[in-house]
RNA sequence: GCCCGGGUGGCGUAACUGGUAGACGCUGGGGACUUAAAAUCCCCUGGCCGCAAGGCCGUGCCGGUUCGAAUCCGGCCCCGGGCACCA
């Protein structure tokens, strides 16, 4: 063993060994429990960045422990290899998006494996292979014969310049990122899954999920949006026809204060009006512009014509003026509205701007509104101003209005989800193609199952004119498989998200050339622990539990819900630097470049490392190449190894948090691992002998089996040696609070633990004083017990940090000759016996304030406490002979005296 | 704008179902070792008052519940994530 630790060493060794024995590699073996341990898949960008290193961390600190507690875990790894950001590449560098694909999972797979990541890479896959992505198509056809996936038009961002889709990251400030081109919104055909279908079932199926964070359940709750509300129509006459306007409300007890009614500017009724009014076309057309983003929408300013054209109110019968909104959303309910200013706010600013009459109709149950009202009133209340509705409530308002319009066939009771079907086509060239041939004569044909995979030609490369599929003769020319005469292909492919849907499913069965799934899914799924960013609360993670219910429902799966329990870690952020140049702008600095003083009053100054000039700072954000503060992690595993970035990343932060980068958190890593190894390399000169003490002690400990991990320790140990007794019970204290923390994934606090127990046995032991022992008297016995409990202690200790650290601990294993492999060592569980005390110490207080302790026997009752208490003299100082009312006693913790 | 989180020393954080606020680590200061430096080891490190013993204040802000609140409730401020074509 070598006196300095030298992390890159210990770690190829390591890493050979578990290469050379396929640790990781995981078997089905049904009389195992299995455990499947999943991370989100990275998107193979070009390097490992920071919260990729945090979140395969996380997900191998639970492979390993799960492992060591007897589990057949998988821990799988593959590619999001479909998107936009391998389409930018090619334009910037002309290299086609596939090549640029395999490069980039090529340098990436060489980083993970530096890291020394339990993955099971034979089950590695890639998104972009024809292999997986033909699932993608054949799944697709599925649906569309279950009308599960349909066609129907959508709106997107059109650059009218460059005549293309953006995605929505390529519009800033409304305008074309590329030309810089005002936006437009563009209906086109696209195909959709129907989610909406399953939204009750997403929604109510949380509840069965105890193994996901409140949050995140909360959030899916939320942005599914079950509402319940009343359907109902404004007739009105046009062209001589009677027609009706459906609108959709969750608040119908507020009918009778409709002072107007508002439509979308995409609203079929919109166009109509703007036919003959210059003035409402030239507005619908300006609202046509700008961005389709809900964010955007949501803070424009709230603008609207009237149509000239007036509806029914459906009770009351009157004439109510309609109106174009662009605060109305098409793709909500039925992109129209009723105006109700007094009792809904965004109805309230658009009425006070326009001049429209506001009618209150409700009021607080009990009490009066105050008028002129200053905002929309919008608590529930009392129908008042209401006819024969004024003294109801808002269910009973609710059911005696739904009661009236549904006697006139006007409406009805309706349940209405915010959640809107899946569209899934995009106009792009790097991602599944929809398996679908238009034909002239036949229409919109499937491709038949025989000829799947569709596969994406991938030698292209977009230039931001469109996919550049459109311009392939040879993809785009086919014949129809119906009639035979020649046809064209769709050129549309899939959202990435399709991909990321069921990946975590393929891994069972990565090899199967012939079925999307076989029995080996039966094996592994549902997924036991799934890891990933805060950032994919919502979507991937509802179109990835449809989707499984899809493949539920089509008899490809067992289970409704892919994945057990969830862990949503926090951002890794790091510090800004910049300077403000003479003209206004601004230069960023990499903290890597900056020096960074502080003086004892914690003061800050920053200054960069090339001029030694101040530079500012920008406060704390996200890793990103815009603000240049990315901390490479290749450099990082160069410079200290796998281990020492590991441990910095588990305990920098509990990992739903934000972690944010410190140069000096790592070198506090490295620091404690370097003491652990000396700890370990002083210790090794004691241990070579001690498999040999137990022959020459005797039957006294023939008991004890230090290479099975077993000890005992006689019932005199603790009155023959308290001293390393007490030591004992705090390191088996340290160690159960540290199972705990495992069990709730607080690995922060892990970390800590293995930095307490070395803290508990490193200075009070020494190793001069473990003289050997040579005959059967006290003196060895009580050698003998403190060389094995300082055995114990130290394979309690490299168990625990196994997970986190698994190099270093690899080879401290070996070396010490505890085992073969800490890989598969079992867990350690605390010794009861060794946690028991004779004494407990209480803490005192007086009205809720620390006033001192005291110590009791350990099976002190109640009254007896309160004796001990009160005689206590700090407590009579601060009774000062007042009465006392209550004596809490909190057993095991403290004691309150109230007086 | 809407939905969801978070806010504790100079810093990262800890405090299990309401029960000793600041474990563990970093930074800073002092000391030991060294010819010297690095490394390592030891001590101190929330604020205020005090020679000390000790006392008072303190978990974003305001208020409430409780013997007792970082933790529960109501209101506010600030920061972060998501908003359906970034992944």
């Amino acid at each position: 063993m070598q006196q300095k630790y030298n992390p890159h060493v210990i770690e190829r060794e390591a890493q050979k060994h578990w290469e050379q024995s396929g640790a990781f590699r995981a078997v089905e073996s049904p009389d195992q429990p299995k455990y499947y341990c999943l991370s989100m898949f990275p998107y193979p960008s070009g390097k490992l960045h920071m919260g990729h290193v945090r979140n395969y961390t996380l997900g191998d600190v639970v492979t390993r422990y799960y492992r060591m507690k007897g589990y057949n875990v998988l821990q799988p790894m593959g590619w999001d290899a479909f998107g936009l950001p391998a389409e930018n590449a090619a334009m910037a560098n002309g290299v086609p998006p596939a090549k640029w694909t395999h490069d980039n999972i090529a340098t990436m797979k060489q980083q993970l494996a530096s890291l020394g990541f339990a993955i099971d890479w034979s089950r590695e896959l890639a998104t972009c292979e024809p292999d997986y992505y033909r699932w993608n198509q054949w799944l697709f056809l599925r649906m569309l014969e279950k009308g599960l996936a349909y066609k129907k038009t959508g709106v997107v961002n059109w650059d009218p310049v460059d005549q293309t889709v953006l995605a929505n990251e390529q519009v800033i400030d409304g305008r074309g990122w590329r030309t810089g081109a005002p936006v437009e919104k563009r209906e086109i055909p696209m195909y959709y899954m129907a989610i909406t279908r399953y939204a009750d079932e997403l929604l109510a199926e949380l509840e069965k999920l105890p193994g996901w964070p409140e949050r995140v359940k909360t959030m899916q709750a939320n942005w599914i949006g079950k509402s319940f509300g009343v359907r109902f129509a404004f007739p009105y006459e046009l062209d001589g026809k009677n027609k009706k306007l459906w609108v959709f409300t969750t608040r119908a007890d507020t009918i009778m204060g409709i002072t107007f009614a508002a439509v979308a500017a995409e609203h079929p009724l919109a166009a109509r009006a703007a036919r003959d009014n210059r003035e409402l076309h030239a507005f619908v057309e300006e609202c046509k512009r700008g961005s389709v983003m809900e964010a955007d929408l949501a803070t424009m300013e709230k603008k609207g014509m009237p149509t000239g054209l007036h509806v029914t109110h459906p009770l009351t019968g009157k004439k109510v003026p309609l109106w174009v909104g662009n605060y109305v959303l098409m793709a909500y309910g039925e992109g129209a509205v009723m105006g109700v200013p007094g009792h809904d706010q965004r109805d309230f600013e658009f009425t006070t701007q326009h001049g429209l009459p506001i009618k209150p109709v409700i009021k607080p149950k009990d009490g009066a509104l105050e008028l002129p009202l200053k905002a929309a009133y919008v608590e529930y209340g009392v129908c008042m101003n209401s006819g024969k509705y004024d003294g109801l409530d808002y269910q009973g308002a609710v059911d005696a209005i739904a009661a009236d319009l549904k006697a006139k066939g006007l409406g009805e009771k309706q349940v209405l989800y915010r959640l809107r079907d899946w569209g899934i086509s995009r106009q792009r060239y790097w991602g599944t193609p929809i398996p679908i041939i238009h034909c002239e004569r036949c229409g919109d044909v499937s491709v038949p199952d025989g000829e799947l995979p569709v596969v994406l030609p991938e030698d292209c490369v977009p230039d931001g004119t469109g996919n550049p599929l459109n311009k392939r003769e040879g993809f785009l020319k086919c014949q129809c498989p119906k009639c035979g005469k020649p046809a064209r292909r769709e050129t549309d492919t899939m959202d990435t998200f399709v991909d990321s849907s069921w990946y975590y499913i393929r891994y069972a069965c990565p090899d199967n050339g012939s079925a999307m799934v076989d029995e080996r899914v039966r094996y592994w799924l549902p997924v036991d622990q799934y890891i990933g960013g805060i950032e994919h609360a919502i979507l991937h993670l509802l179109y990835s539990r449809f989707w499984t219910k899809v493949m539920r429902d089509l008899g490809l799966a067992k289970f409704g819900e892919p994945f057990v329990n969830l862990l949503t870690q926090g951002m890794v952020l790091n510090e800004i630097f910049f300077r403000k140049g003479d003209t206004g702008r601004i230069t960023y600095y990499n903290p890597a470049e900056v020096e960074v003083r502080t003086d004892n009053g914690g003061n800050r100054s920053a200054v960069l490392k090339s001029d030694g000039k101040p530079v500012e700072s920008g406060g704390i954000g996200t890793m990103s190449k815009s603000k240049n503060n990315g901390v490479d992690p290749q450099e990082l595993i160069d410079h200290y190894g796998a281990d020492i970035a590991r441990f910095f990343m588990i305990f920098q932060s509990p990992p739903e948090m934000t972690l944010a980068w410190s140069n000096a958190g790592v070198e506090g890593a490295a620091r404690f691992l370097k003491r652990l190894w000396s700890f370990f390399y002083d210790y090794r000169a004691v241990i070579e002998d001690f498999p040999g003490l137990a022959k020459k002690l005797g039957p006294a400990v023939a008991q004890s089996n230090p290479l099975k991990l077993i000890y005992h320790f006689p019932d005199d140990w603790r009155t023959i040696d308290p001293g390393h007794a007490a030591i004992r019970r705090d390191v088996h204290l340290i160690l159960k609070q540290a199972i705990f923390d495992m069990q709730r994934m607080q690995f922060n606090t892990v970390a800590s633990a293995a930095m307490k127990i070395l803290n508990a046995i490193y200075s009070p032991l020494g190793f001069q004083d473990l003289a050997q022992p040579q005959e059967q008297s006290q003196a060895s016995r009580q050698a003998f017990y403190r060389q094995q409990f300082l055995h114990e202690s130290s394979s309690i200790l490299l168990r625990v940090l196994a997970p986190i650290t698994p190099h270093i601990t690899h080879h401290l294993w070996r070396e010490l000759k505890f085992g073969e492999s800490v890989l598969t060592a079992p867990w350690p569980e605390p010794d009861p016996a060794a946690l028991i005390e004779d004494e407990i110490e209480l803490v005192v207080q007086v009205n809720g304030k620390k006033r001192g302790d005291v110590r009791v026997p350990r099976d002190a009752d109640n009254k007896a406490i309160e004796q001990i208490v009160l005689a206590n003299p700090t407590v009579q100082k601060f009774v000062n002979g007042q009465p006392v009312k209550k004596v809490v006693v909190v057993p095991g913790r403290l004691v309150n005296v109230v007086v």
